[in-house]
DNA sequence: GGAAACCTGACACCAAGCTGACACGGAGGG
DNA sequence: CCCTCCGTGTCAGCTTGGTGTCAGGTTTCC
């Protein structure tokens, strides 16, 4: 899962993304609106987390704007407990759930599943191609008769596949949807990565194939 | 489609004019910033081609001010080699993608296409003609009962045909369109992409017909 | 009939992709 | 504090398949 975070305080930012990381998301971080509005123009998110309080403006505008342009990304506002003036309007700019500070981190996480599990993007987090089935949410592949526990990138990786297959992803988006954009990781990182799955997914009926100039696409045999 | 390049180097933007018009997109060309944003002002875009060095200003602040205003038109920057000192940051600002002058009209055509994919304002990216359908996205072909995947240059050749059936292409168009200056190939290269093509196409009711002395064109039987 | 344009099977080249090995670093345990 | 384990990304050498050329054949047109 890609968030972005939109968060003026350095620290907190600071360890809402590592916490995000350990689970395996990709998170980029936006100190203030500005950089959130280049972010969100640029790129497609998962989740978004959103401060109210922010140095050059109120939260609660960009996510009114963000609705008004038809982008319905999950979003979580995150606030001050002074700031609860009203939780209703919040609810009624768009946001689907809010959160008073100081943060927890587990209740942030589950909270963010809810929500996912709510708007069901990844609905009952089971997919299936062929004898393959995939739990996104324990991460557990099942191919053939083994259960195959996929580490965080393998599964990231295996999650953009299986929710397109046929659709052939270019080494750059996948690096771009794998990876945040301070690491600087060479597309053979992919290369691996795919190679990786293929071990797992021998014996199957299903297989990733490279599209060579093109980039790889998951496909039924 | 409806372009709108800002570019000062007058020879430069000549020549992309004439390029895309030959496509049969519409070009407005503004050589400096108060220009375009009058431009911009008065007309929707599917479109952006921006310089980064412009006489009255710097195109970044202008593409910062595009996005602040909540205008999303697809934007590719192109810029001088030396300006390039960092590739994010122009991403941040909210382009779609860059490129790098001297100008590659094989590369910008492509670009803008992949572009123009990305946001999916161009609907669906599958296109037919006759009994065979073919889906841009993941390059494959369906031709009678068979399933195939072009690969990256037959892709390209087809992709020009389809987009305009029945239209000839010369082969030094052709040559143009497929291949990057500073790779010199023979037109025989186009004959070959062409035979190859054929091949797939044997058995369907669209055919590659040989105009002699003029070129080739696609149409349907 | 001859020349120019076009077609096509074969081929060699080389960049794209694959993969085993390894180095790095964080986590966790002793 | 050190050691080990494990996930990760890089690298180098290898394999492979797409690509453009070529040579010889065929068609077209004057």
């Amino acid at each position: 899962m890609r968030f972005l975070l939109i968060e003026d305080n350095v620290p907190l930012a600071g360890a809402v993304v590592d916490r995000l990381s350990l689970d395996g998301h990709v998170v980029d971080h936006a100190g203030d609106l500005e950089t959130a509005r280049d972010y969100v123009a640029t790129t497609s998110y998962d989740m978004i987390l959103l401060d109210i309080m922010l140095p050059d403006g109120d939260g609660s505008s960009f996510l009114t704007h963000l609705r008004l342009t038809e982008n319905r990304t999950p979003t979580i506002v995150l606030t001050a407990r002074s700031e609860v003036s009203d939780r209703i309007s919040l609810l009624d700019l768009g946001a689907d759930d809010y959160m008073v500070k100081p943060i927890d981190f587990a209740e942030l996480e589950a909270r963010c599943r809810a929500v996912l599990r709510r708007r069901g993007s990844s609905a009952s987090s089971v997919l299936s191609l062929g004898a393959i089935r995939f739990d996104a949410a324990s991460g557990v592949l099942h191919a053939g008769s083994e259960d195959i526990q996929l580490r965080t990138r393998e599964l990231r990786l295996f999650e953009v596949l299986i929710n397109a297959p046929g659709m052939i992803f270019s080494k750059p988006a996948l690096v771009d949807r794998l990876f945040s954009y301070d690491e600087d990781v060479s597309e053979n990182a992919i290369e691996v990565y795919v190679a990786r799955l293929r071990k797992h997914l021998a014996g199957s009926d299903v297989t990733i194939t490279t599209v060579r100039g093109l980039g790889y696409k998951l496909e039924q045999t």
